[in-house]
DNA sequence: CATGTTGCGCAACAGATGTTATGCGATGGG
DNA sequence: CCCATCGCATAACATCTGTTGCGCAACATG
């Protein structure tokens, strides 16, 4: 037998790739070329690893999701309070340093692409609402007094919808968002989603 | 002279089926054959009103904005109390109809396109702030009790972020966002920003 | 009716793109 | 030392894309 490489890592470069051409060139600008030339190879090795251009992204967008549900499951479980749980998990979902941007641009180009994708379609559907109950079970946790918040899912649904806009908006101008501003909304979010009494 | 063609009419109809072909193939499914097949013309008739696929974009997107905005001007003023003012605009933002559907899957896909063009990122910022700036106004004048509420502007980031980000997600799966689940979280968000007050 | 101008259909063009096939070097087991 | 097999670079191919130019039909004006 010749030499082996490993299959798996390389596969993942590429991915690593298509994000970065992705991040800078959009969805539109995704070629096999551009992801060739951003990975250093040839379209060969792109082709030779990847039998069309739907795998190439499937596969990308897989990792890239491994990687997100990775990163939240490593979270340091200290000794906090569940308000502060719930903020470090949520935290995630925002681009807060130079990987999350990453992340979280190729994550809204690949959102958007499933309206034209069936298959991606089921697949967000499926990470979305895992996405959600994460959240509700954490938001259970942290509101005070009474056993069930009125109308929990209406909050935790607000919650999300402020996480997805927060990112849409740092990932498309990024100096008018600063991550200081992402914490402070978020943080004023959790404040009002955990506090407040609905009152009609 | 020959016949005259109402040229402003002709652009219009053209940038409509810009519009149509953005919605079901996404920016990167836009091609001039597929805006003629939409619009019922040639390729000769778009490149005959517009000097290429650029100014074609930019004039899609100019009357896109400029029809959300006439929307929200035409709005009714009722005799309503100043938080149904707010959220009567507010709404405008959301998908809850097939008009604004369409408005907003379009617009999603601009917004991510800023990305690539530093054009279209100067425009965006302006817009995006004249919205904040509108929403700023209507806020304060709903919110009761004091003159001034505390983190006024955080207030109204979250509200922007959550109106942003259920567009988005209502875009992507509008099976899983039907309208009745919008106007809810919606509801939902102004009480607690307008009735909540800040802890910490 | 003649005519010049306008509207625009049609087709050709170069460049880019996804996909496939060919071929060569390298490498580790026999 | 040999060579089978894997890894992949190169290139050819058909298709699609944006752009350009040619040319004809329609029509208001003289």
């Amino acid at each position: 037998m010749p030499r082996q490489v490993d299959h798996a890592q390389r596969r993942s470069e590429i991915s690593s790739a298509v994000w970065r051409v992705v991040c800078e060139s959009g969805l539109e600008g995704l070629t096999l070329r551009a992801v060739a030339a951003a990975a250093g190879c040839t379209t060969g090795m792109v082709t030779h690893y990847f039998r069309d251009k739907k795998a190439l992204l499937a596969h990308a967008r897989s990792v890239m999701h491994r990687r997100m549900a990775d990163r939240i499951d490593a979270l340091p479980v200290r000794d906090e309070s569940p308000r502060d749980r719930l903020y470090a998990v949520a935290e995630q979902a925002l681009p807060l340093d130079e990987e999350r941007h990453l992340e979280a641009v190729v994550w809204s180009y690949f959102q958007l692409a499933t309206r034209t994708d069936p298959e991606l379609l089921r697949e967000h559907f499926v990470s979305h609402a895992s996405w959600v109950r994460r959240l509700t079970a954490l938001v259970r946790a942290a509101v005070p007094g009474e056993p069930e918040p009125q109308d929990l899912e209406g909050r935790v649904r607000a919650l999300v919808a402020c996480l997805d806009g927060l990112a849409l908006n740092a990932v498309t101008d990024p100096g008018a968002y600063p991550p200081d501003l992402q914490r402070r909304v978020l943080e004023l979010q959790l404040d009002l989603i955990l506090e407040g009494n609905r009152s009609l």
